[in-house]
DNA sequence: GATGAATGAGGATTCATTCAT
DNA sequence: CATGAATGAATCCTCATTCAT
């Protein structure tokens, strides 16, 4: 191979390089900032930390990002994704018992969402919602509401089989979420903060809520008594 | 009127409205700042913002707080721990059912903290505990852990008394707690941002999980099954 | 004694009190300010502490001096009195050899300066005189004029009877005074600050200070060599 | 010239004018810093003012210098303790007596420290040593240790050469000391004030020192009297 | 006169954002 | 495009001074 072709290979293989990494700059950053912003929350982390971390200057992160907020909003819709259409169709083939079903979808979302960094996203959510209502508008519709449909089917399917006795299918959808909501506040403020005497084992947890839950909603259990 | 007193009511008529607004100043401020701290984030809360509220100058707040992280824990111990006491007495001297006093406690709980501004303050916790580590381990000093003992001799009462069955009681707890931390998260958080649609019925939302509760752990409901 | 007379003679008695303290008033607060400006630096002693030291609140301070620094020049004003006649005379009426003089002469200035808080003036001085420029003038005056003409005559004492060779008086008056400033400079500065270590024995300085100097001016000893 | 430092000279410029004014910040701010402090006194003088007459923002100097004290620091690193190496080596190789040891030693801190700026360091650490105990801390470690250290290198030469008699080195040290911290305090303090007839004649002044201060320590002088 | 509650200007420090290189 | 030096608005807290009581 000649020089000239080596030389010129080398600078496109530079170029190349630089191409790739122009492009996965934006995605570098996203995962820096998550990791951060999980960590710190939004106004305690620093653009320049943000930077640091994913292995660029200051001045690069606003090259990509008009502003800190804009970095904020971006994190936010990239994580939140279209993982719904998934689950939907992974619970819609499941042919077991309802009470199966609910084991297992919190399950999933407990090894899929709530071990994983996702789960910090939705408590990011709660602490700056008020300060970003346009994100918690865009929050609402790509995560709160396809999340709530999907409980809501898995409870009515409960009781059109005659499993689950009829009850107000969205405050069931709130007593599913709620120890999920638990769990990720917990394991991201004060988890972390407080001694191990604080200390949540989540599997052992969300096994015993599904339990708890059950065994109040299972139309096997005597009926509820009537309200006082 | 004896002499004395009339010389002491003239004594204190001469300072009488400068020290009314002295006596009332904290108050104010406390009030200010819980509004705001609620609103804002702790962080987010400028302190003058809080003497503004208050009626006064960004002075007199330091001249009754030493600081505003001071003023935070006199907002929580004004606002929550400094209420444990009467509730313990009262949850002490109960002498209805277990059931009856979960429910009990529960329903005061959200009457007197959960509906007012109070709840704000552990969404509040939760926003900035790992920023504030000082804040995070007085708030689990003074708030988590005597709550969680709250709770947690509720669950022994029943227990001990075979209202309830037995079970790992620190679990209960969390799972007492879980509907509560939802809902003040829920009314902090997206609440406010979000549609009509999102509205949780908060009072309906307690009492269905109070029965939900109540039929997974009452010893007159058939034995869960065992752990799959 | 009739009853009216004894009222008649407390309320006198207590006016009486009220008037002394009225007029002790300006004298508390001046001897409070000097302790406190000697002891941390004009800068760094609050009003409030003067005032605190001294008995009286706040306001009464601003009611005898308009400002901190015309309390500070009123401290000045106060300490840096007319002792300098009484030594004059003293000096003016010594029988003895010059040497003796000078001896007893550093002697009584450690005794009654150097030891007492008046030391501490002229250390607040240098540090203030520049930003005091009347005050500097008024010490200078009243201070240093003096002082210097005092050791001048001391040593002409000494060169007119034959003690001392022939020197510039106005270097010698120089060489006499920077000892006692070091040692007012090095109580009140580093002196606290520092360890053991660098403690002075100040007296056997002085002394030793008279020794070396003596032997350097005095016409028993070898002539100096020319100055090279 | 070869190619590589073709290359490299020319990356550097293109950053030159930049980084030409990065490597001459941290002097500008320390030289206006130096200026400031000794003009106004460390507390006097604001962050931003040092900023300003160094032409940078209040920003800059917090970018160079982590607060006022290590800019305060700095000032005396770059002023004072980072000679004394030098100095050391500088008299420890001189090979003339003693006596001209010490005159050349004091000649030349006079023309290095003295008459320079840096003599403000030392008049200042006199009068803020109180409030910054850190500060003084670090001058007692970086300056007046090894000064004294210098001056008694420099006295005991001459005692164990047999040109001066036995002495309390310790005493010694402080004879040296006391008319340079007299002429730092005047030049800083009175001197500017202060009208023409206080001025003093530095070198002249020095000079008579080292006469007086030789004549009562070398060992070809009469002994001096038993203290009485 | 005396008090001390209230004030608000002032200063050190941080950090998002800009822009010359 | 990428950099990082520079900026200056923003914020907590202090304390001399005022003034209603």
């Amino acid at each position: 191979m000649p020089l000239s072709k080596f030389i010129c290979n080398a600078k496109t293989a530079v170029h190349a390089k630089r191409e790739r990494r122009k492009e996965a700059r934006p995605g570098e950053l996203l995962e820096a900032a998550l990791e951060l912003f999980v960590e710190k929350g939004f106004a305690a982390t620093r653009a320049e930390e943000v930077a640091r971390l994913a292995g660029v200057s200051k001045g690069t992160l606003f090259l990509y990002f008009s502003s800190k907020e804009e970095l904020f909003k971006a994190v936010v819709r990239e994580n939140i994704s279209g993982r719904f259409p998934e689950w939907n169709a992974e619970f819609a083939a499941f042919t077991g018992s309802t009470p199966d079903l609910l084991r297992y979808c919190l399950k999933v979302w407990w090894e899929r969402v709530g071990a994983t960094k996702a789960s910090g996203i939705t408590k990011l959510m709660t602490s700056e919602a008020s300060n970003f209502p346009e994100l918690a508008e865009f929050y609402r519709h790509e995560v709160i509401e396809p999340g709530h449909e999907l409980i809501r089917r898995i409870l009515q399917r409960g009781v059109d089989r005659g499993e689950f006795r009829s009850m107000d299918i969205t405050c069931g959808v709130y007593t599913v979420m709620a120890p999920m909501m638990f769990l990720m506040t917990w394991k991201h403020s004060f988890g972390p903060c407080l001694g191990d005497g604080s200390v949540i084992d989540p599997e052992a947890f969300i096994a015993q809520q599904v339990d708890t839950l059950l065994h109040g909603i299972c139309t096997s259990t005597a009926p509820p008594p009537p309200p006082q």
